[in-house]
DNA sequence: GCCATGGCATACGCGGGCGTATGCCAACCC
DNA sequence: GGGTTGGCATACGCCCGCGTATGCCATGGC
């Protein structure tokens, strides 16, 4: 139990907020009355904090973008070596510890929703150059192997919604397979 | 052009424009009035035929799921040999002929709707132990292999909605690369 | 302590999707 | 060729989400 007397919410309340909905229930729970219901407020600060709709979406997909970025980075800095950076990116892809949920809510949201197809497209760019720059430095030349990481991780995180498999060791594999072709 | 003429309408035929519905405008599409308008015709009709919207979406999931399975059964029937099996289930899961975006417009309404969850998983699984019979075949018994095999196909069915690749390259070395492991 | 704003509450009218009820017409049936 | 049934059309009442308008109250500035 936190902060129960927040009387007065911020913008940034409401994407936090947001955010969680979208990771929970999926982009149709972004609608404004439902938002304030589950805030317990009413609409009227909805619309004191955004011009409508679309423009709440809108916010909602640049926080993700950005933090999504952000994250990229910390596991990059999280590690020293193309190595060890390349199996924390990857498992991070696989498996993000914050996330997941998120994750998956975005990409099924990207199928309908332009902005979000444009905002995942970056994200998807920025990670695949990154697993590409990194297996470069390991001495693969190859783009196609990043792909198939890349796609390999994004396809686990799927499967690791239903059908209960170890991502973790899986993807560790296909790096080890990978890195053999030294 | 064909039949301008089918005044009366069979459920199949429902369900039929449901399923490219869903393919070309997602699972919001898939709602009683909507699909009616793009039908030329009324509600009435769609309420003769289904219960209800949830009964309407079931047939649809079912449909989806009888014809994913058959499709499955047809890709290994074409190949003789576990390897040319092999190379073609991997090859339709990366791109799909026919259905890439029902596929996708399928998994993103897995993330909100407890039937489409079911039925995809169902034929994840399917899918899943076909690859792992085939490679089992060829003499790779670690599960692993399947697994990350499935996950890139998926992911590639994904990252081939945005950012122009190869998928039918890159799964082909994917396969070439854990084939090398025998 | 007054008042000015910021932050919300309340109350509308609107559109659109749901499900039902009932009316209508075209084909078959004999 | 008159009835019966299958297949739709029309019309209702409902709920829910949108966006706007306006009213209210609590703080902070002076």
């Amino acid at each position: 139990m936190i902060a129960q007397r927040p009387k007065r919410l911020t913008r940034d309340d409401w994407l936090a907020a947001g955010a969680k909905r979208l990771a929970a229930a999926g982009a149709e729970a972004l609608k404004a009355e439902p938002m304030a219901r589950h805030m317990k407020t009413t609409k009227g600060s909805f619309y004191w904090h955004f011009k409508d709709v679309p423009d709440f979406h809108d916010r909602i997909l640049s926080r993700w973008e950005t933090s999504a970025l952000a994250d990229l980075s910390a596991v990059l800095d999280g590690e020293t070596g193309a190595v060890p950076r390349l199996r924390a990116l990857a498992q991070s892809i696989a498996a993000p510890e914050t996330g997941s949920a998120t994750e998956s809510a975005m990409r099924s949201w990207a199928t309908t929703h332009a902005g979000a197809r444009a905002a995942l497209a970056r994200v998807d760019e920025a990670r695949l150059a990154a697993l590409q720059d990194l297996l470069s430095e390991t001495g693969i030349g190859n783009p196609e192997m990043a792909r198939i990481i890349y796609a390999a991780g994004i396809g686990m995180e799927r499967l690791g919604q239903t059908g209960a498999g170890d991502n973790h060791g899986s993807i560790g594999s296909l790096v080890d397979l990978v890195l053999a072709l030294r």
